[in-house]
DNA sequence: GATGGTTGTGTAATCGATTACATAATCGAG
DNA sequence: CTCGATTATGTAATCGATTACACAACCATC
């Protein structure tokens, strides 16, 4: 493989120049950048990027640790991340967590040993002192899931009220009984839509039935599952306010195993809005998210961080939008 | 930030004893190794890799070239890849390249800057002779899509043979009139999907309608729309075997949005077996791939070429299935 | 034609770890 | 007790690019 001594020598110039030619940076007369390039073509050279990051002390690259990779809604978020890190000449390496918050704390330890330039988390599961403390020596970026009581630039959106908005429409259209289903109780979007479910029916005056709150872990599996428990009770719900789209599915397809119609007998809603909650039948009715754009203003966040410009902090919060479809049905008769 | 250096006058050694202790490369008195590693906690250092890459001429760090990474179908193979790398200590760097040739071409610059030590391409749509090249310098995995005619060590199944049994289930059900949603042409995947399909045909002595077989793009929507222009048709197919689940679920919505039942009175098929093909009503018939297992089996090959282990070149092909739901109907009554 | 500024190029230090080689210390066998 | 082998450690070169600094050549100005 040629390197850049081997350029010099065939062009007859140092590597100084040679380098300055790489880099496009000035002071170098037409005739010798010729030769340069001549030099670069006839040995097919390509610069090693090691020795570069090594001088530099930036590798251009930064890393975004995700708690799924199959989970479409991420995939979107990242879409958002790539758009902009491209744009800016930056690579995406992706950690997939696989829900492991040991495998996130590995991830951490990237940034000291300088690998990547600076990381988003589209998860938030490890000890918050660790994150606080490697936010204060480098630039690290919360999408989507944060940590309380941090000032870490965060983008999200406002989960507590979503959830809230998502019930309140179900209690607008005459339900009573209305159960939710959770994500893990660990990650704090599962708290705070619990409180907005919460929130709405304190607002409305309905009692809260502990056995209609299931937790489930995001997946259709425990979606379907736990409808399967809640259809079981001496007196089921007539509305299901899942706290992801995944899970509202596994609900749906739980109700009509047991004979039950969507949205006629229980209602349901979801949340995140990903593709295949418009093309699922019932089409399911949910809290959309601007998935493209939290990665976009996250990656934006990461760039004002590792280049040292906008010194202040900023925490992010994006608008949502409750998407009515089919799954939630029209007001209730009686 | 400390350095090796920092830690080995804390330590009162050299670096080089430092360099022993943190690779654990053996003659190292245990008490100086105690006093090096009591440095290197005291210092909270972390080696900083750039220099060992450099030094080693290896980062450990394989790429994955994708073509889309909102499909499900690749986050799972993806899975498998990540499951071996992280067996061996390698890190797995995402590529998305957002079915564009040109950022195939891009990424494969990365290996001869040495960026990374292998590559696994998931989409293999630029020039084969480009390929071809840098395959004969440096380690590169092709797995799913596949080159004609080279040797560069591929992992896929039989695209042929299992078209040909999806569309031959289709025939055994007693349908005569039976469309093809195909994938973009310029994809072997597709070809090979849409050949299988005519070998069914001719070998049931079925003639071949060109208006049943419509070119797509592998989206929902592409499929959404095909069917559509299928059911417009003066003699509409009683069977539509598309080329992955994706369109088939679009076409599944468009013969609902136009009146008609699935399987009742058009039959549809799949292919892939993503989650969402079992969990959609009807549930979809369809080829279900190894995909876990197809990822592993990459990867153990690219460790093969990286590590010069296993000299010959190898081309897998994984066993596939049928599996049979509702979206395909029983036997066709007439 | 001396002076100061600009421009183009080269020399060599540098980034941080690894490692070939040298050397010192220790041990065991005879 | 000596010699050779083994073990522990240090010295310094090395990976490939970038860049601070030095310097030469050239130009414009008065």
């Amino acid at each position: 493989m040629a390197s850049i001594k081997d350029v010099a020598k065939r062009a007859n110039v140092s590597t100084a120049t040679v380098s300055r030619v790489l880099r496009n940076a000035g002071n170098v007369t037409e005739e010798t950048r010729q030769r340069v390039l001549e030099a670069i073509e006839a040995l097919n050279y390509q610069p090693n990027v090691l020795g570069r990051y090594l001088r530099r002390m930036e590798t251009e690259t930064v890393l975004v640790v995700v708690p799924d990779i199959t989970n479409p809604f991420f995939s979107k978020v990242l879409r958002g991340i790539e758009a902009v890190a491209l744009e800016h000449g930056y690579q995406v390496l992706l950690g997939d967590t696989q829900n492991d918050a040991r495998l996130e704390e590995q991830y951490l330890n990237l940034l000291p040993q300088r690998q990547v330039d600076g990381m988003i988390f589209l998860t938030a599961r490890i000890r918050k002192e660790l994150v606080e403390e490697m936010a204060r020596q480098f630039p690290i970026v919360l999408a989507c899931e944060y940590l309380e009581g941090t000032d870490i630039p965060t983008v999200s959106i406002d989960n507590i009220s979503s959830a809230r908005k998502a019930t309140e429409h179900l209690i607008r259209l005459g339900h009573r009984r209305i159960a939710h289903l959770s994500g893990p109780m660990n990650i704090i979007l599962s708290r705070d839509r619990l409180r907005g479910y919460y929130q709405a029916l304190a607002q409305h005056e309905i009692e809260v039935d502990a056995a209609l709150v299931q937790e489930g872990d995001f997946t259709y599996e425990s979606g379907y599952n736990l409808a399967l428990k809640l259809l079981a009770l001496e007196n089921p719900p007539t509305a299901i306010f899942a706290a992801n789209d995944e899970m509202a599915i596994g609900a749906v397809k739980a109700i009509r195993h047991r004979g039950g119609r969507v949205p006629d007998d229980i209602a349901v809603v979801g949340f995140d809005d990903i593709q295949m909650a418009s093309i699922f039948e019932p089409s399911i009715t949910t809290i959309a998210q601007p998935m493209f754009e939290i990665g976009q203003k996250a990656m934006e966040l990461l760039l004002e961080l590792i280049e040292g410009t906008g010194v202040e902090r900023r925490q992010l919060v994006l608008p949502d939008r409750l998407v009515i479809r089919d799954s939630c049905g029209g007001e209730r008769p009686e």
